[in-house]
DNA sequence: GACCTGCTGCGGGGTG
């Protein structure tokens, strides 16, 4: 082992590549110009992912040689050393081949993330002859085709430009990755449950035709701590997951700091809601004027100025009004401007500058969305802020990771939370501070059931495999749809995709003239298809809105969504600073603006995340215990809420407790309308409320209620039609209803069908909207209701919540 | 009331 300096050393030097070394040694395993390199960057030694990571994919662990050597999984915290594990074995296997081909693909989602790994391969690689290429977006032509012409060595590319080569450089395919040995992925957790984790798969699996000899290239997957890591194992090796080496690295047992502020009524967060009168304003819209916004901006510079910090803000438009709120308060106290923000619709260049401002050694804090969650690296933060309630442990975990990097120091987390409860609201739900309960339920699962949500890909994105059926006749010039399927599903990555919807998909492709079949047989490309292909959105499988660009002069802010109306005149806070609208030109998209004194938050529109069932489900048990058993005495409180914060969640309590809120039961709230208290994820709240619209019942979700437009009995009636046997009902209709129409079912596919799902597939006609991901425009409603079914419902668990409900 | 990611090849015009 090489446990010391100068064991590396010896090692380093002696080792010319002939002598024998010991199996267990993996330093030794290493090719000689990485050896050196290692040495003269003064590594001490390999970390433990990294030398069982050589270990592993040599085959070798301590009982000696494996026959089978098997694709990786690393799982560790970034800044871990998950790069140079993944690298340092691929490079030694393909030292002496580094010519003729591509020999090992690296996949990132990120440019940024790209650039800063080709720097760091390119250093592992100095003292080899190994070449180091990159390909996406703003990677030059000259340097793309010089690897098209002779490849060779090590390509990090991102999926999307990977769609490119496969439809743009389809006749040198062959020739690139003819000898392609590794694949390797980085940040898979962010590809599992992804559109583009589904596509790169698909690509994967489509570039593995063009390798020789029916060699299947080595995968390697890097990875944050997930939930399920088989889930992970399952993606990097569909057939045989359980042959997949998990090496996770023990990160060391941090102490964590977490502290949760309340901003309630003293603190103004009425006025959160506009208030009425000739005066009104609407002070969310407003941060000069707004007392939450103004006191959550002063603590957050009295906790953040001095040091380097994150603060991740759930919303783009709050991120710029906490940065004006925060800075106003620097102004204030004669401080200087420290708070900067980053998100996702600012331009690159303001964006850069902020990301080289926090790179530097001076106290610097950035308001941020989850664009600073992963990817490049901050450095040493020494607080994670959050404002607004955490959506997942996932994401809390991953942005408390950027913390307490240094030796020996803690992680912090600071969480700011407002009460956003109605209190003479009709719908409970609405009268409980929602926000605390699930950022203290997230906590506990984090903290206490140490649980994280584990990955859910999608099972039927046929947006997705709508894409591929493009890119894959464009790859080809043509094919027959049997050949097409095979590809796509049977051995691809859309394997739960049947021949009877496949066929479906086609003909709505076929309708819309995306595909076209000529008199041989053969599917084409209509001209719709043409035009799709050809656009330059095409490379990505995700869904961008429009929007336009924002300007001063000749500076590029960034963009705003076209959904939003702005007028000239309108006050916008964005990039941190404040600005008026010249003008909006609809033709050119642009919103031209000049810096103004006034304040006003920028509108962007977003959709709704889904939420585990188990962290509302968390949610209930904590309003339960806050509330209390026999006596105030054994009340829940953590010991890392403040005091307002600890107060309010002991009222929710009290008041759940006063009124039966916590937990499952269906509450009357007026003469034909009720509210099921149902206290689960979004997928089961979706599937109930279109289970009493297939039973011609109203109802919409909030968040852990449903309420409806109907009377308690009519409704009971209804749920019980499905809590109890309301399966053979839903078969005896999708087998004899309107849907089956002899040319769209396939006999002996609906017989296979389980009853939850023949249930799912007769609830999805009642989801609306149908058409959510990017090409699911192209595809007709009824096939679209399979993806409904596979992927947006959850049925299984819906008649688990009945049964309570009902009772 | 919710976040992020990516992007070709060619033709026309200007310059040395």
């Amino acid at each position: 082992m090489v446990g010391s300096l100068a064991g590396f050393l010896g090692a380093a030097s002696e080792r010319s590549g002939v002598e024998p070394f010991p199996p267990a040694d993996a330093f030794a395993l290493l090719a000689p110009g990485l050896q050196r390199a290692l040495w003269e960057m003064k590594w001490k030694d390999l970390r433990p992912i990294q030398r069982e990571a050589i270990l592993a994919w040599n085959g070798v662990d301590d009982t000696g040689r494996k026959p089978v050597p098997a694709d990786l999984l690393i799982m560790a915290q970034t800044a871990g050393g998950k790069t140079e594990a993944a690298f340092l074995p691929v490079l030694s296997q393909i030292a002496a081949e580094a010519e003729g081909s591509v020999r090992a693909l690296y996949v990132g989602p990120l440019k940024a993330l790209i650039n800063d790994q080709f720097e760091r391969v390119e250093l592992l690689c100095r003292h080899m002859d190994m070449p180091v290429h990159r390909w996406h977006g703003d990677v030059g032509a000259d340097a793309k085709s010089s690897l098209v012409a002779s490849p060779s060595g090590v390509l990090l590319i991102t999926p999307e430009s990977l769609e490119s080569l496969l439809i743009n450089r389809t006749p040198r395919l062959g020739a690139m990755f003819g000898g392609l040995r590794a694949v390797v992925i980085d940040e898979l957790h962010a590809f599992l449950e992804s559109e583009r984790g589904l596509h790169l798969a698909s690509l994967l699996s489509r570039l593995g035709r063009y390798v020789g000899g029916g060699v299947r290239p080595r995968r390697v997957g890097l990875s944050a701590t997930i939930g399920d890591p088989m889930a992970a194992a399952r993606y990097l090796c569909a057939d045989a997951p359980e042959t997949v080496r998990m090496i996770e690295g023990k990160g060391e047992q941090k102490e964590l700091l977490v502290r949760v502020h309340w901003y309630g009524e003293e603190a103004g967060a009425s006025g959160l809601r506009p208030e009425h009168g000739p005066e009104a304003r609407d002070p969310a819209c407003d941060p000069e004027d707004d007392p939450t916004v103004r006191a959550i901006g002063a603590d957050l510079v009295t906790h953040m100025h001095a040091s380097t910090n994150l603060v991740f803000a759930n919303a783009k438009g709050r991120i710029e009004i906490l940065a004006d709120a925060a800075n106003a308060v620097c102004r204030e106290r004669g401080l200087e401007e420290r708070f900067h923000v980053h998100h996702g619709s600012l331009s690159r260049v303001l964006r850069e500058d902020v990301e080289r401002e926090m790179k530097e050694p001076s106290p610097d804090t950035a308001i941020c969305s989850s664009t600073l969650e992963m990817g490049i690296d901050i450095g040493s933060v020494r607080t994670v802020g959050q404002v607004g309630t955490p959506w997942s442990v996932a994401s809390l975990k991953q942005r408390l990771g950027r913390s307490g990097r240094r030796d020996g120091e803690s992680r912090r987390l600071r969480v700011y939370l407002t009460d956003d409860s109605e209190p003479e609201s009709e719908n409970p739900e609405k009268r409980l501070p929602l926000d605390l309960l699930q950022a203290v339920a997230v906590m506990e699962l984090m903290l206490t059931d140490r649980w994280v949500e584990p990955p859910s890909p999608s099972r039927l994105d046929l947006s997705t495999l709508t894409q591929q059926v493009v890119s894959g006749i464009a790859e080809t010039g043509g094919m027959r749809a049997a050949e097409l399927h095979e590809r796509l599903c049977v051995a691809g990555a859309f394997r739960g995709v049947s021949a009877a919807v496949f066929a479906r998909v086609l003909r709505s492709l076929g309708t819309r003239d995306v595909v076209e079949q000529t008199a041989s047989g053969e599917l084409i490309l209509g001209l719709e298809g043409e035009r799709v292909r050809a656009s330059r959105e095409f490379y990505a499988t995700f869904h961008t809105p429009r929007e336009y660009a924002v300007r001063a002069g000749d500076a590029a802010l960034g963009t705003l969504p076209m959904t939003v109306t702005l007028r000239a005149g309108e006050f916008l806070v964005f990039a941190g600073r404040r600005w008026a609208v010249v003008n909006v030109d609809s033709a050119r998209l642009e919103v031209m603006v000049r810096p103004a004194p006034g304040a006003k938050a920028p509108m962007f529109s977003g959709s709704m995340g889904e939420v585990h069932a188990r962290v509302r489900e968390k949610m209930v048990e904590v309003l339960g215990r806050a509330g209390g058993g026999a006596g105030a005495g054994d009340r829940f409180a953590p010991g890392y809420l403040d005091t307002r914060a600890a107060a309010r969640l002991r009222e929710a309590g009290g008041l759940a407790r006063e009124h039966d809120l916590a937990r499952r039961r269906v509450v009357e709230t007026g003469p034909g309308t009720c509210v099921l208290m149902t206290w689960t994820g979004t997928r089961i709240q979706r599937t109930i409320e279109a289970m009493l619209a297939a039973r011609g019942i109203k109802a919409s979700a909030w968040e852990v209620s449903v309420s409806c437009q109907a009377g308690m009995e009519d409704v009971m009636v209804a749920l019980r039609s499905f809590a109890g046997g309301g399966e053979g009902r839903a078969e005896g209709r999708s087998a004899g209803g309107p849907r089956a129409d002899a040319g769209n079912t396939d006999a002996r596919g609906v017989e296979a069908r389980s009853s939850h799902e023949s249930i799912a597939l007769e609830l999805a006609k009642h989801v609306e909207p149908k058409a959510v991901r990017k090409y699911d425009e192209l595809l007709d409603d009824a096939v679209l209701e399979e993806s409904i079914a596979a992927d947006r419902l959850d049925v299984a668990g819906a008649l688990g919540v009945l049964a309570e409900l009902v009772g």
